[in-house]
DNA sequence: ATCGCACGATTACAAATGTAATCAACGCGC
DNA sequence: GCGCGTTGATTACATTTGTAATCGTGCGAT
């Protein structure tokens, strides 16, 4: 029996990750993005609650970020009787990735070792930074 | 012999310092900024003929970008007969600083050792980045 | 059945940004 | 001396972002 043909499914996921890599997020979205993944999933008052404790925003402010991540297809929302219920659908480590990859490419010729080595010369690292970068390192290795 | 008065000059230096940091540079604009890193002074053709080789803009838009990068004090111009020869302000240290230091405070909690780790987890660290982080680790150890 | 309220949706608006075209002045070659 | 081209200055305009206010609608209490 012939399979059913399909759309090559590879390339479907493909281009889902891409245009979630391509997503871009602004500043003020990204904040609502981080009380989402932080727990998920929430209502719009209860991201209003969460926020209201880093900024200093407006409900209605809340709402249209919240709507253009909708937009964005970075969030979805599922209802729940009268309101609804918003999960992120961009993953925080895909974002994490494509905001750290960015800054290295365009700052640092994409190596992580300089970046390291800019800190190790301006910012204070802790006993506990250079500790756990030894880890790092030597797990790093072994591989 | 009393000195002349004058007014303070390490917060007048601060005050600098704080503008330069918090200077604000937008993407298209840090593409002249490192033009003018590269090489200083340099007359505005020069600029145009430098980005010509990664961005496809029109010798208008750069001047336009120029004429930002000035209006903000990121850089000034030196008459130089018909013309003027740019010179960068904004040390691109201090850029990079705050660059990689906000990136840090906003996704890693400020610490550098998570965002090694997440590198080690998602992109292929070379040999030689390994070897390198090694030997600044190394070196971090010995102060 | 009605009124108010809780929510999402729509509209608003200034500033920043990307991307240019056009204007104006002035020195150089003819 | 004069027109032209080079170069900086001014103006333009759409999009994104930050930050809200307002609108519309349907559920729940009375």
């Amino acid at each position: 029996m012939p399979q059913k043909p399909r759309t090559n499914v590879k390339t479907a996921l493909q281009r889902t990750v891409d245009s979630l890599a391509s997503l871009t997020i602004s500043e003020a979205e990204s904040a609502v993005m981080e009380v989402l993944w932080h727990r998920q999933p929430q209502a719009a008052d209860e991201i209003v609650a969460a926020l209201s404790k880093e900024r200093d925003w407006q409900e209605s402010t809340v709402k249209t970020l919240i709507n253009r991540l909708l937009k964005k297809g970075a969030i979805d929302a599922e209802q729940d009787g009268r309101r609804y219920l918003y999960h992120p659908i961009l993953k925080r480590d895909v974002w994490l990735r494509s905001q750290s990859t960015n800054l290295l490419d365009r700052l640092f010729g994409g190596r992580v070792a300089p970046l390291v080595a800019h800190f190790s010369e301006h910012r204070k690292l802790t006993r506990d930074d250079i500790a756990e970068l030894k880890r790092i390192v030597a797990k790093l290795e072994k591989n």
